[in-house]
RNA sequence: CGGGGCGUAGCGCAGCCUGGUAGCGCAUCUGCUUUGGGAGCAGAGGGUCGCAGGUUCGAAUCCUGCCGCCCCGACCA
C-alpha cells in the first residue's frame, strides 16, 4: 500500500479525551474515530488490526472443532423472556421496537438464540458433540464506556457455545475451549494467564477469564510467579485426547490465580511461597462458561440419548472481547514513540521509508524493493510522501509496523537499505538486492 | 447513578471573571528555499463560539433549561 493513496489521518497532538496509552494511541495514529461514548467506527489502519485478530482467533476456534456461523445483530426479546433474562438484563440491555411495535433487542449476547436454533435442529445424541461460534458486534450499554474500545458498549465479540450430552462430555469441550484459549493468546504474542472466575449473569460454575497483565487493566489479579516459568507457546495436541486437553487444563489451574473478586488471601498465602506472590493489574480478554442445562431446560433444547430417554443439553459459552484485544495488545507492547505490534497482528508487517522522495535514484530504488516485498507476499506500507524524513520517522515508528526499510541517498551510495527492527531499535544495512529475502527469512508470509 | 471537569477552525488551546465586530500554535492550500529524526520565509483559506430560550442597544462572555463528551467510584468480552 501506497501511503499517499492511503486514509491514514495520524494526529500530531494527544487528543484531550484519551487518557490511557492505548486509546490515546489508536486516536493518534488513526485507527479508529470515536462516534459516541463507548461507539467506534474502525479507520483502514485499525480494521486491518481488527481482522487480523479477528483471523488468529477464528483458526483457533476452527482446529478445536468449533464451527463458524453468523447470527444477526437484532434478536426478539420473546426468546429472551423464555429464558427469563429478559427482565434480568436490566438497562444494559439495548431494546428497540420496530414498526409494528414488535420488542426487539440489540444482542448483548447469543445463548439463547443458538440454544433455540439447536432445539429445533437436534433431535438425537448421534448429532452431538457440536460447538458454534460466530463473531459478531454486540451492544451492552455500559454504565460507564471509557478507555476507548477496551470497554465500548459497542464491540465485537467472539461466542462459541458447546452443545453435548453428558456433563463429561460437556466438561471436554469446556476444556477444548481452554486449551484454545491458551493458544489464541499465544498466537498474538500474548499471555493470558486463565483465573477462576464469577459466573455473573450468564451463569454457571465453572468459569475462567483470561487476563493480560496491564499497568492499566481493569481487574486487580494475584498469581503465583510460577506462570511466568510456563511454556506459553507449544499447547500442540490432540483435540479427541480428553485425557491430554484435561492434563493441560490442569497445569494451568493449579497454580494459584485469581481476581479480586474470587481472590482468597488465605489460600494465596497458603498455597504461594511469599516471593511467588505477585499482585497487579490485568485486562480480561477472554471469558469461558460452563452452566450445564441452565438454558437448553427454559428453551427445551433436548435430545434422545443412548438409553432412549430425553435429555438436556450441556451446554458452555465462551467468549473473546476481540476488539479489545486491539487496545489490549498496544497496552501491553507500546513504548514513547507509539505502539509496537507483534508481527501476527500487525496491521502491515514493514514499513518502507523513502528518504527523499523527487529524487530520482532513491525512488527507483524504493520503487523496486516496494515491488520485490509485495511478490515476496509481504505487507507493506510504503511511504512515498513528499514529506520530510524526520516527520516519516516519527510517523513509522507511532504506527509501530515491525520492520522499517529506510531507504535514503546515503545508503544508495554504499547499495544497501537500512532496516530497523521496531521492537529493538536494532538497525542493519542490508544489500539492496538481498532486502526481500533478508525480510522473507524473518517473518511468515500472511495468510 | 453519585462526585469532579470540559464543550470556541481538522487537532491542542486562549478569550468568559469585568458584555462592545473571534484569537494563538499546529495542521491545510499557494510560491520559493530546504530535505537522514516533527524545516524556514512570504502569502491564503477555514468558525451556527454544543443547542434552545432569556436579559441587554449589543452575548463566546451574564441568567435558565437541555444535550454531548471525559475522569473517579459501584457493574462487565
Amino acid at each position: 500500500m501506497r501511503l499517499s493513496r492511503y486514509f491514514l489521518p495520524v494526529l500530531r497532538e494527544d487528543p484531550k479525551e484519551a487518557e490511557i496509552v492505548s486509546h490515546r494511541l489508536m486516536l493518534r495514529t488513526g485507527m479508529i474515530r470515536q462516534e459516541a461514548a463507548g461507539i467506534y467506527s474502525w479507520l483502514p489502519l485499525g480494521f486491518r488490526v481488527l481482522k487480523r485478530i479477528e483471523n488468529i482467533v477464528r483458526r483457533e476456534q476452527d482446529r478445536a472443532g468449533a464451527i463458524e456461523m453468523l447470527m444477526p445483530t437484532i434478536q426478539p426479546a420473546e426468546l429472551w423472556k423464555r429464558s427469563g433474562r429478559y427482565d434480568d438484563y436490566g438497562k444494559e440491555m439495548l431494546r428497540i421496537s420496530d414498526r409494528k411495535e414488535h420488542e426487539l433487542l440489540y444482542g448483548p449476547t447469543n445463548e439463547e438464540m443458538i440454544t433455540d436454533i439447536i432445539a429445533r435442529s437436534v433431535q438425537s445424541y448421534k448429532q452431538l458433540p457440536l460447538n458454534l461460534y460466530h463473531i459478531q458486534w454486540k451492544f451492552r450499554d455500559e454504565i460507564r464506556p471509557r478507555f476507548g474500545v477496551m470497554r465500548g458498549r459497542e464491540f465485537l465479540m467472539k461466542d462459541a457455545y458447546s452443545f453435548d450430552l453428558t456433563r463429561e462430555d460437556g466438561e471436554h469441550a469446556y476444556n477444548k475451549m481452554f486449551v484454545a484459549y491458551l493458544r489464541t493468546y499465544a498466537a498474538m504474542g500474548l499471555k493470558a494467564i486463565p483465573m477462576r472466575a464469577e459466573t455473573g449473569p450468564i451463569g454457571g460454575n465453572l468459569s475462567h477469564e483470561f487476563l493480560i497483565l496491564a499497568d492499566t487493566g481493569e481487574s486487580q489479579v494475584y498469581f503465583d510467579a510460577a506462570f511466568h516459568e510456563k511454556d506459553w507457546t507449544t499447547f500442540e495436541l490432540d483435540y479427541d485426547d480428553r485425557e491430554a486437553v484435561a492434563k493441560v487444563v490442569e497445569e494451568f489451574t493449579s497454580m494459584y490465580a485469581a481476581t479480586e473478586e474470587m481472590h482468597d488471601p488465605e489460600r494465596f498465602e497458603k498455597e504461594v511461597p511469599e516471593e511467588r506472590r505477585i499482585s497487579g493489574r490485568g485486562i480480561e480478554v477472554g471469558h469461558i462458561f460452563f452452566f450445564g442445562d441452565k438454558y437448553s431446560r427454559p428453551l427445551g433444547a433436548k435430545v434422545l440419548g443412548p438409553d432412549g430417554e430425553e435429555h438436556y443439553l450441556q451446554s458452555g459459552s465462551y467468549g473473546i472481547g476481540v476488539s479489545r484485544l486491539v487496545g489490549a495488545i498496544i497496552e501491553a507492547s507500546h513504548d514513547d514513540a507509539g505502539i509496537v505490534w507483534p508481527e501476527p497482528v500487525a496491521p502491515f508487517q514493514v514499513g518502507l521509508i523513502n528518504l527523499r522522495s523527487g529524487d530520482e535514484a532513491t525512488e527507483a530504488a524504493c520503487e523496486k524493493i516496494y515491488a520485490e516485498l509485495e511478490n515476496a507476499g509481504l505487507e507493506v506500507l510504503y511511504d512515498d510522501t513528499s514529506e520530510r524524513a524526520g516527520e516519516k520517522f516519527t510517523r513509522m515508528d507511532l504506527i509501530g509496523l515491525p520492520w522499517q526499510v529506510i531507504v535514503g541517498p546515503r545508503g544508495l551510495k554504499e547499495g544497501v537499505a537500512e532496516i530497523k527492527r521496531r521492537a529493538s531499535g536494532e538497525r542493519e544495512n542490508v544489500p539492496l538486492e538481498n532486502v526481500a529475502d533478508w525480510l522473507r527469512e524473518r517473518l511468515n508470509p500472511t495468510g
